[in-house]
DNA sequence: ACGTGCATGTTACTAGCGGTAACCCGAGTC
DNA sequence: GACTCGGGTTACCGCTAGTAACATGCACGT
């Protein structure tokens, strides 16, 4: 029937869609983001024009490739923001959850930082927008929609929750970032400094002697 | 004399280099961070190889670029940190003016944030490090040093600083990026919204009733 | 058995990029 | 006048993303 047999070839595509795939995920993770067509083609065993027609263009084939880990490691965050603790106990774990990622697979996490940038042939008109990554917004989002959810914070706290998703995510990534090249402390120290930031430590500290104060 | 030569020759020399950066700004700035060394060229009246004498390669360029730009916002920074006010006052205006420059002039934020990604001929080797964005890192650190010369933050300030700072540049940068591409509110209430984050509200929130508590 | 689609794969190409080698010319110097 | 030398150009290399055109093999209807 035309069902069954449509449902093989989709099957069939897709088998192979996930072989390009995992293909594409070791070029990348082992030449970097600027991993070339030509280098995952001969990965996965054949040539370009065939990514080409499973993934239209490179953006195609790296949000694809940017989609499987992102949604893997939103997993895990929201695992972790489930977790049955008190408030100060889930938001540390789930700071450590992410930075644990990270420093387990600093190549995915710079994959998942910079997929594409530079696309040069179809060029979108540099409009203000869509310049963080993709993980960035959807893990603002999410968080956003947990804070909103689950606390009181009055009148407007739609708008806040948002601000502080988008805001608490940035200082963990800024903050991840920075630790992931310098490894300044251990992961735990880094967790519990930032907790005490979240925590408006920043607010109760006291000036020192002879300053103006922060 | 020989001193005097050299002066004018120099003397010459950069002022060629500043029409050079003035040129690509302009390029950069129209065409976006992907702008081509050609059309760089082209804007400033002259060939490629010139560029390559007095840049070294592109992200020479960038990065001569980037540093004007990025020297100019940490001054207007540092301004704002210095203010004579208490702290809650210097935090917003810090806030203030750095959403203030980024909406102002959007294309110069995104060619900051994305300097050059894509330089496919002298590779890195992939290291770990070096992913976020110059400026990024300069804020934190400009961030870390005022805080620790000015607070009072009992053992490890140190470190403690150094986390906040990059912290919170990164929730800075987080949340006005997202600000930027969707104009949720105005930034008087960003602003607001990010400071009392900071003030440790997320801390003393109550829980929704019914759910567990975020 | 024989075309006929259709998916899969290839080779060979285009246009444009970053970067460079080789040449070229005018100004100043001995 | 020969001679170097800084500023400039043309013409190229190797690479990239992306595509057109051609080949091959497997399922179908008649």
């Amino acid at each position: 029937m035309d069902t069954t047999q449509r449902t093989d070839q989709q099957r069939s595509a897709d088998r192979r869609r996930r072989e390009l795939l995992e293909a594409a995920d070791r070029v990348v993770l082992r030449d970097g983001p600027q991993a070339s067509m030509n280098a995952i083609a001969a990965e996965a065993g054949i040539t370009k024009p065939i990514l080409y027609r499973h993934f239209g263009d490179k953006g195609g084939l790296y949000a694809a490739l940017a989609k499987r880990h992102t949604d893997a490691l939103l997993d895990s965050l929201r695992a972790a923001l489930d977790a049955p603790a008190d408030r100060r106990e889930r938001v540390e774990a789930t700071l450590d959850t992410y930075l644990a990622a990270i420093e387990a697979r600093p190549q995915v996490y710079r994959f998942l930082m910079h997929p594409a940038e530079g696309t040069p042939g179809a060029d979108q008109g540099f409009d203000v927008g869509k310049h963080s990554a993709p993980l960035l917004r959807r893990m603002g989002e999410e968080l956003a929609q947990v804070i909103e959810d689950r606390l009181d914070l009055g009148p407007g706290s739609q708008q806040l929750a948002r601000v502080w998703g988008h805001g608490i995510v940035g200082m963990m990534h800024a903050a991840g970032d920075w630790w992931l090249g310098e490894r300044p402390c251990s992961r735990a120290e880094l967790v519990r400094s930032l907790a005490d930031l979240l925590w408006g430590r920043l607010a109760a500290a006291g000036d020192k002697i002879g300053g103006p104060g922060f």
